[in-house]
DNA sequence: CTGTGTGCAAACACTTTGCAGGTGT
DNA sequence: ACACCTGCAAAGTGTTTGCACACAG
């Protein structure tokens, strides 16, 4: 069977049609996604509610994580493998939001320095939000 | 007149009986607010539009920040005096959002510490968000 | 066959827009 | 007096819930 099919099955899934195809969708696109962009890339494919249903259940099992975001939908992201290393699972790595071509996406390369807070505060969870122009939108341009 | 009108009066903005009640109760509270929690403390002194509309002003004006969340409602918090300081506005400093109190506070103690990225990407702002339990809520009892 | 997933309808929550009337300066 | 602010109504978006049917295992 597809990859896609085995990695459903590794969580305990069941295969289904639109299980496999947001997984491959976020697998390809390979950047943060929300629902309405998600259902904008399946063209009625799926129905909206199951969208919903798949990433709460996706977000659940930890196939994806939140990714923050100052606009209005919530957005998610693949985890990457390393994510259920720790004791707990955690996402120490940097987000970054391109003003430009408008895509979030997972900077594997930079972890999130450590912090000192205050006395007496308990961390549990850590997001970091960049944006600005990725490297992809900074080309200088031929001439 | 009050410090509020004042203030108001240093922004250009018209002194209305919405606006100093909302930025008298972010100076209260001190910790970000989202709409509906606004709305519920201002127990129909205002329109929620009013309060809507009163956000993307002060918002614009630089007298409010975003600040990232994971859940539903945007929330805003007050700027620092030192927002302003620098070449652009920036908020440089972390945010911490509590599991028990469910509070949002600036932690204007620490700073977010620098991020190297690779090479060609073009940093505009950054944000960080840390959750947990926070110095209050972790308290030792008393027996 | 059985439990789980899906679609549809509807409700709910957050946010924006248009317009008429009210208010600060 | 005039520009700007506010309230109300309505619509636009994002998200959740209930229920009957469909389908994977």
């Amino acid at each position: 069977m597809s990859d896609i099919h085995q990695i459903l099955k590794s969580y305990h899934l069941r295969c289904t049609a639109s299980r496999s195809d947001i997984l491959e969708l976020f697998a390809q696109k390979d950047m943060a996604l929300s629902e309405p962009e998600i259902e904008e890339e399946m063209y009625g494919r799926c129905d909206r509610v199951t969208i919903y249903r798949t990433l709460a259940t996706f977000l659940d099992k930890g196939i994806l994580h939140k990714v923050l975001d100052d606009a209005g939908a919530a957005k998610y992201a693949l985890c990457a493998d390393n994510c259920q290393q720790s004791t707990y699972h955690s996402h120490n790595h940097v987000h970054f939001k391109c003003y430009r071509c408008e895509k979030t996406t997972c900077i594997e390369e930079v972890s999130i320095p450590a912090i000192n807070l205050p006395q007496g505060y308990l961390l549990e969870e850590m997001n970091m939000l960049l944006q600005g122009v990725c490297g992809a939108c900074n080309l200088p341009r031929k001439r």
